[in-house]
DNA sequence: TTATTAATTGTCAAATTTGATAATTAACTG
DNA sequence: CAGTTAATTATCAAATTTGACAATTAATAA
């Protein structure tokens, strides 16, 4: 019939433009120029592909949220069958395993649903699947644990990890994580 | 002489519209227009009593700074002899004493520090200013507890506490901030 | 080869934001 | 009242950003 599309890899190549944006200039500053240029594309295109800046931040907050969520479950199913709380603890806090611009993005996603009501339930459903995934190895780790521990040392976990992840771009940070990890591990050792 | 400056109050008033322009629009979003208009100015006097863009958020970090470092120290001194962690605790976790506008401020700092060492090295000496004031506390409550698990219970507290302001502005978190606030009182409970 | 559909490029106008400076007004002192 | 200093207002030019649309080019099927 006619020439293929290619919207879809151009979507996709103009959301990564674009988190990359985000990360280095925040979600303000980036601008629809700044996210052609990184993707090597026109301005025009980033609107035949996508559309304005409102249709561009909804297109990367959906993948966001379905990758990161796709993320999880990978790395819960890796996990072994027993001490999984403590491996995803070593994984959770091991540098190699921070992603900057995954962690700028999100931060700036944050902060930009302050002022989006339909954003802030997407980012809080979001946080909340965390906590209950956590919240799901600890029961399967300790069972018999009173409930209100369960949430507790879940929300404590998240806390500390969320925490140590949004303060790390700011560099010379290591000894806030090492404590930050004894605190999780702290944490843990009281589901015994 | 002459007639007499109002700078000083001028300029508390323009950083005061900052802030609210901050917590409101984001940290790119307060433009000189919006901050203007927040403090019922004109844009040139914004120019005429603090300068560029540069140096207006340069005053407001310093401003931050001095305030909250203030602020942390009246609110140690106001803690009772006895159980100072506890007290403060509930003080921390108080709903009635989080302040929306200043942790929206915060973060906004947080995120501009990523691209300005400067800015970067300033917050992070803040917050480690934050935890050793927890790290005193804890030594004075708990004398004689080993020195690792002073800096990893503080870390923790400070993360959890941390985490739950920054993501109280999305709002519906009261069970988040319950949990949080047990899994603080879990870490003190090891203390003794 | 031609028709068809989509990708790509080019261009323009409107709105926003900022930096800068001149001109004017206000408050105080002697 | 006159002089002096600071506050305030008015206005301009430059740069940035965005939205919209027309024109062109490219790839495939019949």
């Amino acid at each position: 019939m006619a020439r293929p599309s290619v919207k879809e890899q151009r979507q996709a190549q103009i959301l990564d433009a674009y988190e990359a944006c985000v990360a280095r200039y925040g979600i303000e500053g980036a601008t629809l120029e700044r996210i052609a240029e990184q993707a090597g594309l026109a301005r025009a295109l980033i609107r035949h592909n996508i559309g304005n800046r409102d249709e561009l931040i909804d297109a990367l907050v959906e993948r966001f949220i379905k990758q990161t969520r796709q993320e999880i479950d990978e790395m819960m199913d890796e996990l072994p069958k027993r001490n999984r709380l403590k491996v995803l603890t070593e994984w959770l806090f091991d540098p190699a395993h921070s992603d900057t611009q995954f962690v700028l993005v999100s931060d700036a996603l944050f902060m930009a649903a302050i002022n989006d009501p339909v954003l802030a339930d997407k980012m809080r459903k979001w946080t909340m699947e965390f906590i209950l995934a956590i919240e799901k190895l600890i029961t399967d780790d300790y069972p018999d644990t009173d409930k209100k521990l369960v949430s507790a040392v879940a929300a404590g976990i998240v806390g500390i990890y969320f925490n140590v992840e949004s303060l790390t771009p700011l560099g010379k940070l290591d000894k806030l994580a090492k404590d930050s990890k004894q605190a999780v591990l702290l944490l843990i050792n009281l589901l015994k």
